[in-house]
RNA sequence: GCGGGCGUGGCGAAACGGUAGACGCAGCGGACUCAAAAUCCGCCGUAGCAAUACGUGUCGGUUCGAGUCCGACCGCCCGCACCA
């Protein structure tokens, strides 16, 4: 028998059209079947697809292809994160519109999803710089500005000199900013925020409910919002050192316990004190001078020494009155955390140490760690700041510090200063609110517009949306939106008279903080939302598997967890609050590197691989010339080491690149693309499309279930029964590698089946085993290669589609085996096996172990202690 | 510095505390072929003819039994970082 080999450039567009009649994964909302909404991350238009794209929309298809098997209505969309800094860059560059670039590339990379057989409705296809999405976030924005969630503001901020725009703290990476790679200064401007932080306790508290999230991305998430319980607690200062009606500074401390070995005080360079101070001390002045000028870059400011400068002030000490402390100025201290004050113990903080050294100030032990002698017990140049016992604490000592914290609080709560209590318990967190405003074209506009009576006002609902001109000019650096001759021009909504636009345009992670919302009813041209089809009873929401890169752990999956907050509260959404109940983090595709001898980089298509035993080298494919074979890292552009997904797609077919990618490594890990790989994908898409055709010949059209099996038929049902069952624990764990692994393994034993056969015309018991092997195998292949599950689901006879087909029923009664074979152990080593009915109890397992040739020698002559059975698992004899 | 994760064949990896290395890649041997490709069969942790012994970064512990749990150390990766 000849097969013809399986041609993938016929097959696959073949069915991606067949799909396509029959509208098979356009999703509608009033279907009465249990929902699933599974969803990748949107990509940005860059204008190709990449590897890790393929990746990433391959596992969330398995998903919805599964899912769609098992009877859920599943919602599987798809649109573009298409506004940012990238068109504006190639519109500057190359002369051309940034819509035009960008949908030019919305174009492209579609044809490209396209072609990797994604099971995606797109009639929902949204992309975020269309006016019909972003009015609906321009109408937000408003009503999160009603609701209080926004807020206009002076603030420090993180200026990109390259990019010539603001960035929000979580897009400041290393100092730098997270597109241009550019050293971030701090600049003084007024900014619109998103009060995120009004939410920061909630957002914190809820990680503990998403059970289905990596417990890293939920720890990055703790450790950005930074809480920490301390108190504040008010110094009073000595008027004879203070400059008038300055009375006292407030510090937040987390230590109080240790407020008895406080010996200085340090504020920033950026309070308003310093500012007095300075104006009457030169001196003072030139020192936050120069601070301010190391200071402009983020890394700056880690890397920089900790300078200090005495301005002569004392405060009173809160516990020890007749004990004043030295307030200094030091540019260590952050005007944006707590109160921009502190008080310094240098014993147990190591920074402390380090100023109090550098300034010889003195340090004073207040916790005793355990076992030490508080008579012994100095700190030199390395801070303690474990747990002890109080001393040279006055009231606290011999109290554990923990107690001693909560003895300060009441102390502190109870004593006043000027009519107040002198300390108060506070939460304080690291998070920030939301700076949104960026200097950009490209990006939603905000509705406002600037009056010189009225101030800020919002746009009227009915002039929304404010849409982006089209004439802008990228020639010169800045904002083009301020430099359009007429656009920023209008009247005041409320006066009428003359006024300016908002030109600031929204950062591009609000665009992608809610589309996963949108897209629930994206035709909805009145509201952001439909409210009976966006979450509820009758709604999508929460998206049951969302998929995507770690790297946005902490931007766009807190500023959507945010967002999903805000909705609620201004009725966008009905009830939930988390957007994404399973969040699942893939790991990136990486690839070999190549240099030639002069260093350069060289794509992996230019390159021979020569294998000779063990030694791999690389020549250049065209000039036969040495290349160096380099480490495997993430694939990039300048390293180039990529791979192009169209001409993989071209010379293997969808399938076997979606095959390769869901292979080997687990999916939250790297996974490492090799030629190699990709031809043994290759393989086996021809493997199983001749084994699939052997087996329709063999097993013959479907009969009934016959009343009997022989040996070798009902093995290779129980087989196939076992790899079914693994292939559904695995896809709902999302193991993709093993479920390829299972795929083989089925695979395996139908050849070994096919090949123990004495004749080519089966039983019928074979037959009927054959037949739903075949099937069972195809079913399980087919949310990974869908086109090839098509062709051979047509193969073994079927009329309709196997994307359509119900996921098959795993028969329990296979799923055990009459007999099993146990390892037996003589203490923890195996010596052994033994075959048992399965349902044999323990007397009737110990009997026979004991009769156990191997067993007995392994003893050398001990008496067997104990007999350990495990069932179904294993037996250990200790003797 | 703080927090988290990970160390298993030549490689990617499997392994509810229960037979370590499933499955794949590479390699080796064979069949088919004039030959090659494709395909099929077999081998494939180390040592040993074998029985067997030893093997999951290192050292120790818990257990009838440890890759898995606990402690210390070594190495690599990731996140945060002057956060009071």
């Amino acid at each position: 028998m000849t097969t013809e080999r399986y041609n993938p450039k016929d097959v696959e567009p073949r069915w991606r059209q067949a799909w396509d009649q029959q509208e098979l994964y356009r999703t509608r909302n009033d279907d009465p079947r249990p929902k699933y909404y599974v969803l990748e991350m949107f990509p940005y238009p860059s204008g190709r697809v990449h590897m890790g794209h393929v990746r990433n929309y391959t596992m969330g298809d398995v998903v919805a292809r599964y899912k769609r098997a098992r009877g859920f209505n599943v919602l599987h969309p798809m649109g573009w994160d298409a506004f940012g800094l990238p068109a504006e860059n190639a519109a500057r560059d190359n002369k051309v519109n940034p819509r035009d670039w960008t949908y030019a590339n919305i174009a492209s990379m579609k044809g490209q999803l396209k072609s990797m057989g994604l099971s995606l409705d797109w009639s929902r296809e949204i992309a975020t710089c269309d006016a019909s999405y972003y009015r609906h976030q321009q109408a937000m924005f408003l009503d999160f500005w009603k609701a209080g969630l926004v807020e206009r503001k002076s603030a420090k901020v993180n200026w990109d000199p390259v990019d010539m725009t603001v960035l929000a703290n979580e897009q400041v990476i290393d100092g730098k900013g997270w597109r241009s790679g550019a050293e971030v200064e701090q600049r003084d401007l007024t900014q619109w925020f998103f009060k995120i932080t009004h939410y920061a306790e909630e957002l914190l508290q809820s990680l503990d409910g998403l059970d289905r999230w990596p417990d890293k991305v939920k720890l990055m998430q703790r450790n950005w919002i930074g809480r920490s319980e301390g108190m504040l607690v008010r110094f009073e200062l000595d008027q004879s050192t203070a400059p008038e009606g300055v009375t006292e500074i407030e510090c937040f401390s987390t230590r109080i316990d240790t407020l008895f070995g406080a010996t200085f005080m340090a504020i920033s360079p950026d309070h308003p004190l310093a500012g007095r101070v300075a104006g009457q001390q030169p001196a003072l002045a030139r020192f936050i001078e120069q601070c301010r000028l190391t200071g402009t870059s983020e890394s700056a400011i880690e890397t920089a020494e900790k300078l200090g400068y005495d301005t002569g002030l004392r405060v009173r000490h809160v516990l020890d009155p007749e004990r004043t402390l030295p307030v200094y100025v030091a540019n260590f201290v952050l005007m944006g955390y707590g109160t921009g004050a502190l008080y310094g113990c240098p014993a147990h903080d190591q920074r402390d140490l380090d100023f109090a050294r550098k300034y010889a100030l003195p340090v004073i032990p207040v916790v005793l760690p355990p076992g030490r002698d508080a008579a012994d017990f100095t700190v030199s140049d390395e801070a303690y700041g474990d747990d002890g016992t109080m001393i040279n604490s006055g009231f606290l000592d011999g109290l554990a510090n923990d107690a001693a914290w909560e003895a300060v609080a009441v102390r502190l709560e109870t004593s006043s200063l000027e009519g107040k209590p002198q300390g108060t318990r506070k939460v304080n967190f690291r998070l920030r609110d939301w700076l949104i405003s960026r200097q950009r074209y490209w990006g939603c506009p905000i509705p406002v517009i600037h009056c010189d009576d009225c101030g800020a006002v919002p746009v009227p609902r009915q002039s929304l949306p404010v849409e982006l001109p089209s004439d802008v000019s990228f020639d010169k650096p800045g904002n083009p939106l301020d430099h359009h001759p007429t656009w920023k021009h209008c009247h005041c909504p409320q006066c009428g008279k003359p006024a300016r636009r908002e030109t600031d345009t929204m950062d591009t992670f609000v665009d992608s903080s809610w589309y996963f919302a949108r897209f629930t009813d994206p035709a909805n041209e009145a509201s952001p939302t439909t409210l009976s089809a966006v979450d509820g009873a009758s709604g999508w929401l929460p998206v049951h598997q969302y998929i995507g890169g770690v790297e946005h752990a902490i931007l766009h999956l807190l500023y959507s967890r945010f967002f999903a907050r805000a909705m609620k509260a201004t009725g966008h959404l009905n009830t939930v609050e988390e957007p994404f109940e399973g969040l699942f983090t893939q790991g990136m595709v990486v690839h070999e590197t190549y240099r030639d001898a002069s260093g350069a980089f060289v794509l992996p298509s230019d390159v021979r691989i020569d294998v000779t035993g063990a030694n791999r080298r690389a020549v250049h494919l065209e000039t036969g010339a040495p290349i160096e074979i380099g480490p495997i890292e993430k694939m990039s552009k300048s390293k180039k080491n990529v791979v192009d997904p169209d001409e993989i797609i071209a010379s293997y077919g969808a399938d076997t690149a979606r095959w390769f990618v869901l292979s080997d490594s687990p999916p939250d890990r790297d996974v490492i693309w090799t030629e190699d790989g990709v031809q043994g994908a290759s393989r086996f898409v021809q493997r199983l499309w001749r084994l699939i055709n052997e087996i329709a010949v063999l097993a013959g059209p479907p009969l009934a279930m016959p009343a009997l099996f022989d040996e070798a038929s009902l093995a290779l049902r129980r087989v196939t029964h076992k790899s079914l069952q693994s292939v559904e624990t695995d896809l709902e764990r999302l193991a993709f590698n093993r479920c390829v692994a299972h795929v083989y393994t089925l695979a395996n034993q139908i050849s070994k089946s096919i090949d123990a056969m004495s004749t080519d015309q089966p039983e019928a018991d074979m037959r009927f085993a054959l037949r739903e092997a075949g099937q069972i195998l195809v079913q399980m292949v087919a949310p990974m290669m869908p086109h090839l599950g098509e062709e051979c689901w047509q193969a073994m006879g079927n009329s309709g589609m196997v994307a359509s087909a119900a996921w098959p029923q795993t028969d329990a009664a296979l799923l055990v085996d009459d007999t099993l074979t146990l390892p037996v152990q003589v203490n923890g080593k195996k010596r052994a096996d033994v075959t048992v009915p399965a349902d044999a109890d323990n007397a009737t397992i110990e009997a026979s172990v004991r009769g156990l040739d191997t067993v007995i020698r392994a003893l050398e002559g001990r008496a067997i202690r104990k007999i350990i059975i495990v069932p179904r698992r294993i037996v250990n004899v200790v003797g």
